[in-house]
DNA sequence: AGGAAAATGAAAATGATTGTCAACTTGTGG
DNA sequence: CCACAAGTTGACAATCATTTTCATTTTCCT
């Protein structure tokens, strides 16, 4: 059950996770294309959207949707975390915690939900911003 | 500071305040739309969202993105709360807790960030769809 | 009444994402 | 080495919610 990597790691795939590697904050699959060709790397948009939807799939990056309806991935690390980002700068923390897990585990147990899971982002404006 | 209120009650928007005031769960605009349509009530599309758009402005309303990239309105409570979704049925439930809140201020303000906010939403099966 | 500001809505535009499909690549077996 | 099948690619078209445009209508105020 490795579904975590390509069926076939091809070239573009792998340009792909490596564009994501070497940048730390979330980017759009438009953003992603646009750093490939600026590398030179020949990948079409249609395989990027292809290849950060299989990334998060597999559960290799983290998603998250902006206001303005776009989708943005990030590397992550394997161990479920929320995010902090700054609205300014777009810059984010990765964040832990076991107190707002249980409290979502135990607010939907209590109405007699199964089967969880959930979102959370926190937003703000970061320290240089400020 | 009354901005809770539109600017001029046109008989469209109150006629969108209204049809949220019949509904419990979350709807779309088109939906919205729909049931204006249904009840004899003409209202252009465009006008919807516009009026759902200020009432999301003014705070009157709660909103949810789906996967699928369309927002859900529903007519709110005034304090702040938190959404339980189920998958199945689209069921939802508000719910409160301190809890949540300050750990979310506690590990921004940990991490200089100013200026908060945040979205949670928890998504589940409910009991009747388990 | 009369003019300005606000609001409406039909139609066109936008823009991210997905679908299509012919061409291309890779792996396998004969 | 040579098909052949399955996987993959990418240019382009299609989708579809939402936004813009803009001419027309309504409301508000004097
Ligand atoms: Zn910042
Ligand atoms: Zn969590
Ligand atoms: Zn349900
Ligand atoms: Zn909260």
């Amino acid at each position: 059950m490795t579904s975590t990597e390509f069926r076939r790691p091809t070239r573009q795939r792998k340009a792909v996770a490596s564009a994501l590697e070497s940048i730390d904050d979330f980017r759009s699959a438009q953003e992603i294309h646009d750093l490939l060709k600026q590398r030179g790397e020949r990948v079409g948009l249609t395989t990027v959207y292809r290849a950060l939807q299989a990334l998060w799939d597999s559960g290799g990056v983290d998603a998250l949707r902006t206001d303005e309806g776009e989708t943005l991935y990030r590397l992550c690390s394997d161990t479920h975390h929320h995010h902090l980002v700054c609205r300014e700068c777009g810059r984010t923390v990765e964040v832990t915690g076991p107190t707002v897990e249980r409290w979502a585990d135990k607010v939907a147990a209590e109405n007699g939900f199964r089967d969880l899971s959930h979102t959370l982002e926190i937003f703000g404006t970061c320290a240089d911003c400020a």
